[in-house]
DNA sequence: AGCATATAGTGAGCGAGATTCATTATCTCT
DNA sequence: AGAGATAATGAATCTCGCTCACTATATGCT
């Protein structure tokens, strides 16, 4: 209509709108969080219309999968790098751990999501978020069932218990970093859960074993100073 | 203005009208959700006009919290009850994770209220569910602190963190039932639960011993080293 | 009883916010 | 250039929690 219209504004390509979406409702829901932050809000931020919104979105709800997706997206990538590089069950399950901490300490909007945003859900789609929960429970699992079969932790163990503990401390450790906004431990956190967690399930055979070669090490070490 | 309302329908007791409403809160938000479940479908419920409800509670949430502080009562005092009678902080810790799962496993519903729309919460009042969780972790958090002080669990452990695990992991069986309905095995759970807890701060013997053997082995090349 | 005051109940209406859709603008391809 | 096709718009709609001016009942007093 405008005359001036005719020579403005090449539309961004659908990839570049969709970012430019995603980024603004990460800020808004950081911000407000996910109830008080509104579509207007994004809308605005992003620059477009209300309906515009809609045609790349299903709604609130969709755009809050997206934006914790792509969140859990580098958590992920960095976990399949680096875990086939570590030895011994226990010690990919530190890894797992830490790794989880870290994510959630590094950015306490995105964690005030995680913890009171992601259970919400339609009868319909299991949200995303939850999924999400389910590949890092399913990566600590697959650790503990290799770890009962060669041995090291304890048969009468349940990896489905252990996960959810594992998991459900981690997220009241971030509930609670969320609310007060005190920065959390990670080494020293990861060190208590890992303690709390392998103190429980290692088979005592295998106590006894780190047991043997710790003593066995201090004998070596004494017979050398008997040397001297 | 009708003359046969003359002679009719006294109103019930102030008490008898807010039990009324919350049971029929209860209902509709376990039914339907706390999202989904309206302020009018309660009414309807209970038999009054909207406006009647907010004379008698703040609002949605308030509703809410009396919902589920009437389900805790039960429960808190069941534990007041029985904790005392109890030998052995390990033991008392194993009734404390039992009751819980009593009390989420005897009631969909109510679990799917707090697994779900507990966390929402407005900056300025924490939800009493919130407090209610708080007050289980005060329990076992005591019963931890005492345990590290008369020498059964280890001086190591992070009482803060025991109970996020524990906390956490039942919280996440309650989430799973409320979503697959599949019922919860009380005692097995239970059992491994404790386990882990339990192996995984208890000061244990066998490590006790094999401490001792270490201690001795290095005192006898200290000795060895003194003769020179 | 008859009146006055207090307490309880009502439901239309308000405001906020998510979602829809008819209309308008821009793009693409021949 | 022009004919679809595709994208963008924002006013209108719908839902829902909550308010409030008004009506109805209860209670206390003489």
């Amino acid at each position: 209509m405008n005359i001036a219209t005719l020579s403005r504004i090449p539309r961004p390509s659908k990839e570049q709108r969709i970012d430019t979406i995603v980024e603004s409702a990460r800020k808004v829901f950081c911000t407000r969080g996910f109830e008080k932050g509104s579509i207007v809000d994004i809308a605005k931020d992003a620059g477009i219309a209300e309906g515009t919104l809609y045609r790349y979105f299903d709604g609130k709800r969709g755009l809050l999968d997206e934006v914790l997706r792509r969140h859990y997206l580098v958590v992920f990538d960095d976990i399949q790098q680096t875990l086939p590089t570590l030895e011994g069950h226990g010690n990919r399950l530190r890894y797992l751990i830490r790794r989880t901490l870290l994510a959630i300490s590094g950015d306490r909007g995105i964690c005030g999501l995680i913890t009171r945003d992601v259970r919400q859900f339609d009868d319909k789609h299991t949200s995303l978020a939850q999924e999400l929960n389910r590949q890092m429970a399913v990566l600590m699992s697959g650790e503990i069932k290799a770890g009962m079969k060669d041995g090291s932790f304890r048969a009468d163990t349940s990896p489905r218990i252990v996960c959810d503990m594992i998991g459900g401390g981690l997220e009241l450790i971030a509930y609670s970093y969320m609310r007060t906004g005190k920065a959390i431990d990670v080494d020293s956190a990861t060190d208590s859960i890992s303690r709390i967690v392998l103190g429980g399930i290692e088979s005592s055979d295998a106590t006894a074993q780190s047991m043997t070669k710790l003593v066995e090490r201090l004998e070596q070490a004494a017979d050398r100073l008997d040397a001297k």
